[in-house]
DNA sequence: CGAAATAAACATG
DNA sequence: CATGTTTATTTCG
């Protein structure tokens, strides 16, 4: 095989774009290499540079034999605030949220961040072409932010637009998606990468790591071929169906304010994003198979009630706190966490929200920077539950789709006995 | 067979 | 109604 991957997870995944698309991109070995590039942007043969050599370590699926497919991990640093991005962006005006942070940020640990290289963003996205229809709806909360954040809409990606890449354009990005049909090119080009890989890349290459569900559609939209035909919807759903079953995603709750309504994004779980990957399945999905046979009956959730709620501040929605073996029960789902974060905190929609492929920066590439997260006293992304284990469902194998060694598998001692 | 897609019921706000 | 969850069924490698 050529992908280091071994489950068989990714197979699917095989991005079959290559076949036109890389050509150029390998091709240049010169390419300056750009950090972050969106691996994926591959996919969609976008003549983005890759690098090749560093790339080529990962050895992702198929995507063609040079091609890696590859998901990079994720910069801890960027990932533990979100917000970091905006101060970036709005340089030190930077509300209040969540702090400032520049200070913070900046002196000790935040080296890196000066500079962060923002830099393009990733080709992937042509500013204009897409139209984030929620863009509105998502620019300003209605109420949102005191003010500061105002500015945030001015946060266009400064340059970026217009560098946009020519070449790339809805055509090639319209192939990826995932597995659709079957039918037509079957083996050809079609393989694109699963939903969870999509979606992904998005988180990863949002500011924070983060996106409005509306904005994962957008980029959808945008680098797939979904939103050529509007009736469809069933991709949202599945979307949607990923978010929720996948372990490398977590919903987050921003409350604004007392009285506005809390805003949610999804983002990259820590541990998605240390492994620079994502979990080829699903969390659940494993500790049940095997029940048909039922047939009539209810199938639907019976759902339980929320439990925590109340508290105006970012609120992590789901996380697994790791083994709990006991309370398994009840709290099958119950995950929801709130973290702590300023209630004054502004709030990311900036960036975030905008259109989302705009910028989408970097990484650091640098240093080491201190992780922690940049932002001063709130956010705490960080839960526990990192557990080196699988926090999820017992299921047996856990593959992740990381970039270098290409995934991690888990396996679980107890599993079940796998029938067969 | 297992993983992912897909469809749909159900739950909440 | 939009967002989330969880089944359940189908498709594909």
């Amino acid at each position: 095989m050529d992908f280091s991957f071994h489950s068989q997870n990714f197979d699917r995944a095989q991005i079959s774009g290559q076949g036109d698309s890389k050509p150029g991109l390998l091709s240049q070995p010169e390419a300056p290499y750009q950090p972050g590039l969106s691996d994926w942007a591959r996919w969609r043969s976008q003549p983005a540079p890759m690098p090749p050599h560093q790339y080529q370590g990962y050895s992702f699926p198929r995507v063609a034999d040079d091609e890696p497919y590859g998901l990079d991990p994720l910069p801890q640093e960027l990932l533990g605030d979100p917000n970091a991005y905006i101060d970036v962006y709005r340089s030190h005006v930077t509300p209040t949220m969540a702090g400032a942070p520049s200070e913070v940020l900046g002196p000790q640990d935040g080296e890196g961040h000066s500079d962060w290289p923002l830099l393009q963003s990733s080709p992937a996205f042509k500013a204009q072409s897409y139209n984030y229809p929620q863009l509105e709806s998502l620019q300003p909360p209605p109420d949102s932010p005191p003010s500061p954040l105002s500015e945030v809409s001015s946060y266009h990606s400064p340059h970026s637009l217009a560098a946009s890449s020519p070449g790339m354009t809805a055509q090639t990005a319209d192939r990826l998606s995932p597995r659709s049909s079957t039918g037509e090119n079957n083996q050809e080009r079609q393989g694109h990468p699963p939903y969870s890989v999509l979606i992904y890349q998005a988180l990863k290459e949002a500011p924070g790591n983060k996106l409005q569900l509306q904005n994962i559609y957008s980029w959808f939209e945008a680098n797939t071929d979904k939103g050529g035909d509007p009736s469809a919807k069933g991709w949202q759903n599945s979307i949607r169906h990923n978010l929720s079953m996948n372990a490398g995603f977590e919903a987050v709750k921003e409350e604004v304010g007392p009285g506005k309504r809390a805003v949610s994004f999804w983002r990259l779980t820590p541990e998605a994003i240390r492994s620079g990957g994502i979990q080829s399945t699903t969390r659940y999905r494993k500790l049940q198979h095997q029940k048909k046979g039922v047939s009539s009956g209810h199938r639907g959730a019976t759902r339980q009630q929320s439990e925590s709620k109340g508290v105006h501040a970012t609120k992590v929605v789901k996380s697994r706190s790791a083994s709990s073996p006991h309370n398994e029960r009840t709290e099958a789902y119950h995950r929801r966490q709130v973290i702590g974060t300023n209630p004054s905190f502004g709030h990311e929609y900036g960036p975030t929200s905008l259109p989302a492929m705009q910028r989408y920066m970097q990484h650091p590439i640098g240093p080491v920077v201190g992780c922690t997260s940049m932002i001063p006293g709130n956010n705490t992304i960080f839960m526990d539950t990192m557990e080196p284990g699988p926090a999820f469902d017992a299921g047996h194998t856990h593959d992740w789709y990381t970039t270098e060694s290409g995934f991690n598998r888990v396996h679980n001692p107890l599993e079940s006995p796998s029938r067969s």
